[in-house]
DNA sequence: AGACGTACCTGACCGC
DNA sequence: TGCGGTCAGGTACGTC
């Protein structure tokens, strides 16, 4: 599930609950997530302040009134929710109780996600921080970055943009819809991109994760808001998961149906019509 | 370096 | 009802 809309839902709506709050309980269900739960993480974020709620592409970031950090990925299932008192679930790997009496929850069936604890310096050099690109709602997400970024690529478009080095945040959903709203088709080598594609490109993203964001996020089967309720983006899909279905810029047209196609494994949703 | 296949893990769904 | 096969939003690693 969770690209970068999912997780800045899950940031937002958990912010006013943690931000200037303090964690007095932890407990660990199992630590053998994708990275493992640190084994003194308990102690190190009791008694903690949560300071302030971050996001770098689909990883969350919570900085604390310690040299910690807490580093969170929710994988492929990963959810959080907060509640005043809930009984503990299947999945449920990480509880914090907090000064208010709430309780939130890390929950991930696949343990595809992870819950990290790391110093301020072992922050900045982290494998996935350190080398991520730029967050695509950002000033640095350009034309002529990304024209510089896909110089020499051959692979087709589609992976080069689930590629967290070239831009954060986007996964399979996203990916689907911005090379559709742009009209770029996915398997397309990344260095044969025009410039006016490129430049199609940007805006094409960006409006994609900015409407995502607006509505909450996608919600196939796991997204969550962390008060339980779904996101509303899969309503608006215009190609993702829509194999068959009609394209909606040519509802009438029978050379705008969508096709599925498999792309290094994982499931392409395209326009043949739209997308050259 | 870049591209590609595979592995990790659980649950939902479909056909029989 | 139960069973086996397939698929799923992501990332890491080995190989060429």
């Amino acid at each position: 599930m969770p690209e970068l809309p999912e997780v800045e839902t899950v940031r937002r709506g958990l912010a006013p609950y943690l931000e200037g709050h303090v964690i007095e309980r932890v407990t660990i269900d199992r630590h053998d997530l994708r990275r493992p739960i640190p084994f003194d993480l308990g102690q190190r974020l009791t008694q903690r302040r949560i300071e302030r709620l971050d996001r770098r592409g689909k990883l969350m970031i919570w900085h604390l009134d310690s040299a910690d950090a807490v580093l969170i990925h929710l994988g492929m299932s990963g959810r959080m929710a907060v509640s005043s008192a809930a009984p503990a679930q299947k999945h449920d790997h990480v509880r914090l109780g907090l000064d208010s009496g709430d309780h939130v929850v890390f929950n991930d069936p696949r343990r595809f996600g992870f819950f990290d604890l790391v110093s301020a310096e072992a922050l900045v050099s982290d494998p996935l921080l350190s080398t991520m690109g730029p967050e695509p709602l950002d000033d640095m997400f350009t034309a002529s970055y990304m024209l510089t970024a896909l110089q020499g690529r051959t692979a087709p478009i589609k992976n080069i943009l689930l590629d967290q080095h070239v831009v954060a945040g986007l996964g399979n959903i996203y990916v689907c819809e911005s090379l559709f709203k742009a009209g770029i088709a996915p398997d397309r080598s990344g260095n044969t991109l025009s410039n006016a594609e490129i430049q199609r490109l940007i805006p094409a993203i960006q409006a994609v994760l900015t409407r995502a964001i607006t509505v909450g996020g996608s919600t196939l089967r796991d997204h969550r808001k962390p008060d339980g309720e779904t996101g509303y983006f899969q309503i608006e899909f215009s190609v993702y998961d829509r194999e068959g279905q009609p394209c909606p810029n040519h509802p009438t047209n029978p050379a705008h149906k969508i096709l599925r196609t498999v792309q290094s494994g994982r499931s392409t949703y395209y326009c043949p019509g739209c997308q050259t």
